[in-house]
DNA sequence: ACCTGAACACCGTTCAAGT
DNA sequence: ACCTGAACACCGTTCAAGT
């Protein structure tokens, strides 16, 4: 792609195409210059450095993940579908969600998820304090799973300790159950079976 | 502290040190060389390198976090008590914590928690494959959240973001929970509220 | 206003040589 | 078996000099 001058956008997408494929741990100043078809010293009048650089992308992830619609007749089923949304627009970008987390910005990526939430809340009938712990309860909920669900599909020595800490007192006991810990766990099952659990046990304690 | 010989356990014990006070990013060769009065290369010999030095302090993290012992009379109190018990454990060593979840162990870090949880969950009168959804639930919650709190913790423009976002449209509609929303979250709240609004609907909800 | 190459301080790692 | 210093390839960053 020919370029008279280069750009802070074109730095910004180059070195995006090089994070989302390899990870940040793979972005340096020279590979990007060589990719950028420019010296590594040009970078830095655009970016600053490389911090700045990776602040940047963060703060890109953050605005793109816009306003989210949910779906559905009842609170609950709404709230359910944004939080469904919102697993895969994050699946979507492993490596630049695990930036957003390492800089403390996963809940700010949220907020638009949190107005749909309490509009949602509101609905159901609850207010003030009560309505804003709900909120809370269900971000956090959202959030940590999907940071666990991403952490699981990293780990390579999962399942095996899993079984080996199973196989020989549980599965003469709970053999059923011993088996189902074996097998990879559904999280989308997982995740869908938590929030409508817990959604429904928040504001139906409350409404009733 | 006068050595005769340098241990493998020297260099864990002096990266540790280096790695709680200031993260892993500060931890180098050169630096922990100084640390320990040898040459960077006699690191090499005991551990190999870098990468299977922090390998090693995850590790050694992860065996720490031993067995919990549940307190409380009912199901729900015990596993409550079992996760509020890795939440303070887990708080004591955020960055070691942080090491962990990049490497994709947090979940094995989990396995004598999950014992415990079979243990409550069959109590409450649970089997099978229901009996380990529902281990596996509380499971993601609890660690889940813990990652968020951790980020929460983090995170520099959190609160003024929220109050930003909230102060126009909803102030009006709903004072009480737009200030809610822009005091920042009481975790450990969240955290008891939600694991015990979980437990109790899924093993309420199995039970009866 | 934008770009460049040279130079600096730092890094992880290898290796041949020591005891 | 354990330790060492020299050397290598790489890194982010600064800066004076160019146009």
């Amino acid at each position: 792609m020919p370029r008279v001058q280069l750009t802070r956008e074109d730095v910004l997408d180059a070195a995006t195409r090089l994070v989302v494929q390899h990870g940040p741990q793979d972005l340096t100043m020279r590979k990007l210059a060589a990719e950028l078809g420019t010296a590594v010293t040009s970078i830095y009048w655009h970016v600053g450095n490389r911090e700045s650089l990776l602040d940047a992308l963060v703060e890109r992830t953050v605005q793109e993940m816009g306003a989210l619609v949910p779906r559905g007749r009842t609170p609950v089923d709404r709230v359910v579908s944004v939080a469904r949304a919102l697993r895969r627009e994050l699946r979507a970008r492993p490596h630049l969600i695990a930036m957003v987390h390492e800089r403390g910005l996963t809940e700010r990526m949220f907020l638009p998820a949190q107005q749909a939430l309490v509009h949602e809340v509101h609905a159901a009938g609850l207010r003030g304090a009560r309505a804003a712990g709900v909120v809370r309860a269900v971000q956090f909920q959202v959030v940590g799973h999907v940071l666990v669900e991403r952490n699981r599909e990293r780990s390579p020595v999962q399942s095996p300790a899993e079984a080996d800490l199973w196989s020989p007192d549980l599965a003469e006991h709970d053999p059923a159950l011993a088996r189902a810990l074996a097998r990879p766990a559904d999280p989308e099952r997982v995740f869908v079976v938590s929030v409508r659990a817990l959604v429904g046990a928040l504001l139906g304690a409350a409404a009733g």
